[in-house]
RNA sequence: GGGGAGAUAGCGAAGUGGCUAAACGCGGCAGACUGUAAAUCUGCUCCCUCUGGGUUCGGCGGUUCGAAUCCGUCUCUCCCCA
């Protein structure tokens, strides 16, 4: 859509001008900062402003959409950028509509992979989206959201309804879409079918009535279609708001499953406190601000003592660890994680609970085994070729004592402790 | 519908009959240093019963003493023309 034709539209609106008394239109602005704080945009904000004065005039909550796709949901700290930022809508009054991809997600993979999206089963996407609230429930009152299924809408479509949508957009605005566009210059296959995933979610908004839709950076191009099509179908367009998206822990790529660089809120305490830890120092700051509810004076604090050298990195990104465990294991977790990590990584300790490895003792002869065969039994390898390389590398503890030769041949004894590298572990238990 | 190009290890990319388990880069892992950050240095990175053996270069089938490399066929992809 051309420059032109978006301010024609705009100075064409017939919007109702609220009379607002003076707390109101404080309230107008109350709600606008919080919204704005952390966002990477606002499209438009003068129409967010809008919708805000028709709220505190009438009181009608704003409806704010979050589409989710049905497979089954791994939430990660990424993910609750957008989480925290519908924990503070509700916290203003709205109201929030999680939208459950199921029919979205029975017809294809969107991502361009090869491999056929496995078919979800009713009883299998009923199962995600409980799994999705649960998850949620660390950040968001789930009991105050809403939560809607886009097969309900979509499937009985007619083909004739579906290429009338169609009819609403044109290939060319299509390839504007940030991956088909370097997918198409760079040679990757497109499917058409794939064109639809903009359409289907933009056409969600229409069958909600969105107000607000909120979404990654990288989904601005399907919020803006939701937009469009509300246009089209004579509806008040939803404002999108995008979140930055939140770099993994190598503070490059995007934290996302499938390049393990993320940290999962249901993962073992001592694993989110390790894994923060690790994140990049530059980065810290941003997590501060979009995953946590620290508040924004204390982010100052932190940024000046950072800038000043009066508080040292590590101190601050251990706060920022121990705040992220209490967010998804209460306090008492964040506690002992943070005891553990002192244990094992600052006083290069074993940790307390090491986890247990059984082997069956009548597996080995007279009660003996090769190093080798140990590292792979216990799982702390993949395969004995690594056993052997880790071995050779120096990496390999048994009793706090360093392996050096691959052909070691030890008795095998009840709570042993093997060490691979410095955060791999397991203690022998016999059966 | 016609013509052309291509598919190599997690990714990118060399290799066009034996010296190739396959250069190089990225990523990953381990060690040193450290703050389990960054930077830097070193080693490793298909599997196994490991001074040796096994299975790999889109699938299947051939040619050959020997194939990632040659031939046939199938699948998939891209580009150009219509």
């Amino acid at each position: 859509m051309s420059q032109t034709e978006t301010g024609k539209i705009d100075a064409t609106e017939q919007r109702v001008r609220y009379d607002l008394s003076r707390e109101q239109q404080q309230e107008v602005e109350r709600q606008l900062a919080v919204i704005r704080r952390g966002v990477a945009e606002i499209v438009p904000e003068e129409e967010l402003r809008h919708k805000l004065e028709r709220f505190v005039a009438t009181g009608k909550p704003l409806k704010v959409k979050l589409g989710l796709d049905p497979s089954a949901p791994d939430i990660h700290v990424g993910h609750t950028v957008v989480l925290q930022k519908l924990r503070q809508f509700q916290e203003l009054g709205h109201t929030v509509q999680l939208l459950i991809g199921d029919f979205t997600g029975r017809i294809g993979d969107p991502t361009g992979k090869s491999e056929t999206r496995k078919q979800l089963t009713e009883e299998q996407v009923k199962e995600n989206a409980k799994s999705y609230m649960e998850q949620f429930g660390k950040v968001l009152d789930t009991s105050k959201v809403e939560l809607y299924y886009n097969s309900k809408w979509l499937a009985p479509m007619t083909f004739a309804d579906v290429v009338q949508l169609a009819a609403m957009t044109t290939v060319a605005r299509m390839l504007e879409r940030d991956d088909f566009e370097k997918r198409y210059n760079s040679g990757l296959p497109i499917s058409i079918h794939e064109f639809f995933y903009p359409l289907m979610q933009g056409y969600d908004s229409v069958a909600l009535g969105c107000d607000i839709e909120l979404g990654g950076t990288d989904q601005k191009f399907n919020l803006l279609m939701g937009r469009h099509l509300q246009k089209e179908y004579g509806q008040e367009p939803q404002v999108i708001i995008t979140m930055p998206l939140l770099e993994g822990l190598d503070g490059v790529q995007k934290m996302s499953k499938s390049l393990g660089n993320y940290i999962g809120v249901n993962e073992p305490p001592n694993e989110i406190y390790g894994k923060t830890m690790s994140v990049p120092d530059e980065l810290m700051l941003k997590y501060y601000e979009l995953t946590t509810d620290v508040p924004l004076e204390e982010l100052e604090r932190l940024k000046d003592g950072l800038a000043d050298g009066s508080i040292h990195p590590r101190d601050a990104k251990m706060k920022l660890a121990k705040t992220l465990v209490r967010l998804y294991h209460g306090e008492q977790a964040a506690e002992e994680a943070e005891q553990h990590f002192k244990t094992v990584f600052q006083q290069r300790a074993l940790p307390t609970d090491i986890p247990e490895v059984a082997l069956r003792a009548s597996d080995y002869e007279q009660g003996e085994v090769g190093i080798v065969a140990l590292l792979f039994d216990a799982k702390l390898v993949e395969s004995k070729g690594e056993a052997r390389r880790m071995i050779q590398q120096g990496a390999v503890k048994v009793n706090e004592e360093k392996i050096t030769d691959i052909n070691l041949v030890l008795p095998l004894e009840e709570g042993m402790i093997v060490q691979v590298g410095k955060r791999k572990f397991a203690k022998v238990k016999l059966l």
